[in-house]
DNA sequence: AATCTATATATAAAAATTTATATATGTAAC
DNA sequence: GTTACATATATAAATTTTTATATATAGATT
């Protein structure tokens, strides 16, 4: 089994839900296309780790339901308590930062902006999520299995705070400081030999501001 | 192009390196083992985005020196410019907490140990990078190229530190209120009625502390 | 003496992942 | 009315990525 199995089941283990959904509730966990997770729940049920039901649907298309079985369950018990890999993560952003100091001020500055754009828009999404669990707290008692989730929902609401917190830094570093000694539109070259001469004397910034 | 040549550009258009170098370099910024890098390289030195120089070496295998051509930093540049897609993040930790319910106590507690020492070494080994930059500065007069990475260490450093954070805070919500109330080895069973009990009545955990 | 680590490149084979295509239908927007 | 979107599953083809193997040498460790 691959990781990519073990995290169908941790899904499973959660709320039985057909391949559809299972597809949005991989995409923060363990991004994947239906392509891929098609013919791995064919596999897992197949090896006996997650048993299906047919529910016949009206209007729109047949689903099959997937819950893991014991088997599955103890296997993703086995699995969960050794130790986990390093991760990866694969961000064009972070290539484009790296190679920021190419780009026009303007450009820089949208790149940031974006991100922030972006980091806002998660936040909501992961906070309507958190409020959804907090709510079904008082109609639902069981909600034991919503904890793994709550858990990873602020995890990630923490981490996209505090990198706007970053980009913000960033943005302040590279435009406030430039604007503040040439307030008018300067070449690339300009603007390498300002950074080269800034970027690590936080003592003439404070001086600056 | 993909993206993993527009990292290696990314990467060259720093610093001149080796095939060898640059697996490190790219580790985090998208990382690649070399048997994908040596061939992005004569693909990109193919197409005329990167040159290279032979150096021969004594007690070692010769090395090719690899640089970007003016072409290559161009098509840098427009890549550059473009929106980002979304991240895509691969981490087992990540799958392992949302399963981590499944867990013995002790098992969970190791499982979040774990990643703090993980996130403790990681930062240590940044700040010795950022070191490196700052020591640099007072030596030669142009830093322009590490302008980005800079901003990509502090960047990873502030994560995992607020990773930490949100470790430290599962871990007293999981474990030191369970141990309060019941300072003896507990079964499953009794952790889960505890965490469905107290998970989201933060009042209640703010009475017994 | 043998093993491990670091330096250095290259390629074949296997596995994982993405992109594209196919099919089917209801509802909402334009 | 036509286009877009959401629901639902399936598979082929292309691409990306990992694992494994090959070769070569110096220095450190066991």
């Amino acid at each position: 089994m691959n990781t990519l199995q073990y995290s169908i089941l941790s899904v499973l283990a959660r709320k039985a839900c057909s391949g559809y959904e299972l597809v949005k509730h991989l995409e923060v966990l363990w991004p994947a296309k239906h392509s891929q997770i098609y013919p791995a729940l064919t596999k897992l049920s197949k090896g006996g780790y997650v048993d299906y039901e047919l529910v016949q649907q009206s209007g729109r298309p047949n689903k099959k339901i997937f819950e893991t079985t014991e088997k599955g369950l103890s296997e993703l018990k086995e699995w969960a308590s050794i130790p986990f890999n390093d991760p990866a993560i694969k961000d064009e952003f972070l290539v484009k930062i790296y190679a920021i100091r190419l780009l026009e001020p303007e450009q820089a500055e949208s790149l940031i902006k974006d991100r922030i754009t972006f980091g806002k828009e998660k936040i909501n999404r992961l906070m309507e999520n958190m409020g959804e669990i907090e709510k079904d707290l008082h109609h639902d008692i069981d909600q034991t299995k919503e904890f793994g989730r709550y858990m990873l929902l602020e995890r990630k609401v923490r981490l996209l705070k505090e990198e706007i917190n970053w980009c913000h830094w960033v943005r302040d570093f590279v435009t406030k400081s430039i604007k503040f000694l040439l307030p008018v539109p300067i070449s690339l070259g300009y603007m390498e030999a300002l950074i080269s001469e800034m970027l690590f004397l936080p003592q003439l910034l404070q001086v600056i501001f």
